[in-house]
RNA sequence: GGCGGUGUAGCCAAGUGGUAAGGCAGAGGACUGCAAAUCCUUUAUCCCCGGUUCGAAUCCGGGUGCCGCCUCCA
């Protein structure tokens, strides 16, 4: 089987294969750290994140970087207006940036370069294109020089003339042509610098996540990730650096992400279309959001509503009762006949835990299908659930078959990183007081004091645990945090 | 205007020639001291018009809606 990747660059989906075999190093394009993040910097984050970890499963090694713009116009004004230095608001935001993401589940790249940081290798890059020919002084801002370099156009699907059609270039006095971009700006006055061999400026964005990349991972990259708002002129621009420096090909998958839409329009701080990362993330909690994200095609646009991120909560749920179930029958000692239909749902049962990770690869290897993971381990558990029902006394086959579609379903979490066990997170200490709650309540219920029963189960709700009486026993659970949400 | 993407139920979303998965929400029922969970039942002329085919959501042609990019933006 083979993994299948659309690629932006070919417009096809295509078998992925690295450079490098077993290794795979993976480039995506950063935050710039002038304005909180919003949803849309979530499930690019997201997404990108389950990839690399996909990879991983798959048995590559992966070499993930992701950078942070930390010097830019919008960043300067930001930082004058608070009266702080860039470099405070850049800690700033990283900060919560990192913050953040620990929530949502994204694990940590391997390095997190800074524009700031890599002065010298943008200097460099940009002197080899001097050399090359490639690029021009103007007056201490240094540009591209677009006409040099045919190929451009080639990820964006177009060609110079039809950009020259494009209705909106700036008409700029400075540029041999108005396609041209800046390489290197030339010092403004009161805002930072850097010295370099065209005088005091700062680099233009582009190149920055040229030498970035490169810096880290070499000249040839095997994923360059982003959001799909990014692919012109940002990446295109990218190639034509990095190609016309190296002479080599720059990344061979482009890979881009659909774009979160609000009201049908674009998630940007520049239009204030925004949902806040930090309110989703407080209202719904990181894994729902993180769901959320995953339920939609990668590719595909999502339009946000907060209707859908209530509904995700509750799909999470259900798959995370099931698992909380089948967990807790495993404790359940009493062994029962199983009638002929009950044996039968076993089997069928244990057919499909045995088919659960093959249909995931499946799913996965082409082209990242989330979707039609969640839909396979929803099937899964209709049918443990419908085996559980009424939680009757079942034999040590059906339970251990249980055990195993868990099994199967965290395998699968793993690499989504989702269903975690959110009690771990409670602490031991929470836990034992609250089974001891629950317990006292058991006994209320046994002599029937409902009113007492139902006030503790009341109480305990508010504070965002959920009590189940099944037939046996008494079972408890954290809420999702979109139900305490869900009255707002 | 150019380029790219997308259009399947109230919402999210599979399906790439064989007669429409799954989830959420809604309605009804079972179970329960009540609640929750769970189970059962129920909800689609697949954007439109032509064509190919025994057969099309799926292929071809033509429309059309929406989104993104063409300026900083995940």
């Amino acid at each position: 089987m083979a993994l299948v990747v659309y690629n932006t660059l070919t417009g096809k989906k295509e078998e992925f294969i690295p450079l490098k075999d077993k290794e795979v190093k993976m480039y995506v394009c950063g935050v710039t750290l002038y304005d909180q993040l919003h949803l849309g910097h979530a499930r690019a984050a997201v997404i990108f994140d389950f990839i690399r970890r996909y990879l991983e499963y798959r048995g590559y090694r992966v070499k993930y970087i992701t950078n942070f713009t930390d010097v830019d116009d919008k960043m300067i004004d930001r930082a004058k207006a608070l009266g702080i230095s860039i470099f405070e608001l850049a800690n700033k935001f990283i900060e919560e940036y990192t913050e953040q993401m620990k929530i949502l589940g994204v694990r940590r790249a391997d390095e997190y370069p800074r524009a700031t940081e890599c002065m010298n290798e943008i200097i460099d890059l940009i002197k080899r294109l001097e050399e090359k020919g490639f690029a021009y002084r103007r007056n201490g801002d240094i540009f591209f020089r677009i006409k040099k370099f045919p190929q451009y156009g080639a990820l964006s699907h177009q060609n110079l003339e039809e950009l020259y059609a494009g209705a909106r270039l700036e008409i700029d006095e400075r540029k041999i042509d108005a396609v041209d971009f800046a390489l290197w700006k030339k010092e403004r006055e009161g805002e930072p610098s850097w010295d370099s061999p065209w005088g005091k400026g700062r680099p233009g964005w582009h190149i920055e996540c040229s030498a970035m990349a490169m810096k880290l991972l070499g000249d040839q990259i095997d994923i360059h990730g982003g959001g799909r708002d990014l692919i012109f002129p940002h990446h295109e621009n990218e190639i034509a650096q990095s190609e016309a420096a190296t002479s080599k090909r720059f990344a061979r998958y482009w890979i881009h992400n659909g774009l979160l839409t609000m009201r049908t329009q674009k998630m940007a701080k520049s239009t204030g279309n925004v949902f806040n990362l930090s309110q989703a993330l407080e209202r719904f909690g990181g894994e729902t959001v993180r769901y959320y994200l995953l339920s939609a095609h990668y590719r595909s646009p999502l339009d946000y509503r907060e209707e859908t991120l209530r509904e995700a909560a509750s799909s999470l749920e259900r798959i995370q009762n099931f698992l909380q179930r089948a967990q807790e029958i495993q404790e359940e000692e009493r062994e029962a006949a199983l009638s002929r239909n009950e044996e039968e749902r076993v089997q069928a049962l244990a057919q499909r835990a045995g088919r659960m990770e093959h249909d995931f690869v499946l799913a996965m290897d082409d082209d990242f299908s989330t979707p039609l993971v969640f839909s396979s381990v929803f099937e899964a558990v209709k049918m443990a659930n419908l085996l559980m029902r009424k939680g009757a006394p079942l034999n040590k086959d059906a339970r251990d078959t249980l055990l195993r579609v868990r099994k199967e379903i965290e395998k699968i979490g793993e690499v989504l990183s989702l269903f975690g066990d959110e009690k771990k997170d409670l602490g031991k200490d929470a836990s034992q007081f609250i089974d001891l709650l629950v317990d006292l309540r058991d006994k209320l219920r046994e002599k029937k004091e409902w009113k007492l029963a139902d006030e503790i189960r009341k109480k305990l709700s508010a504070l965002g645990i959920e009590l189940e009486d099944t037939r046996t026993r008494t079972v408890w659970r954290l809420k999702e945090q979109s139900s305490s949400a869900r009255g707002r």
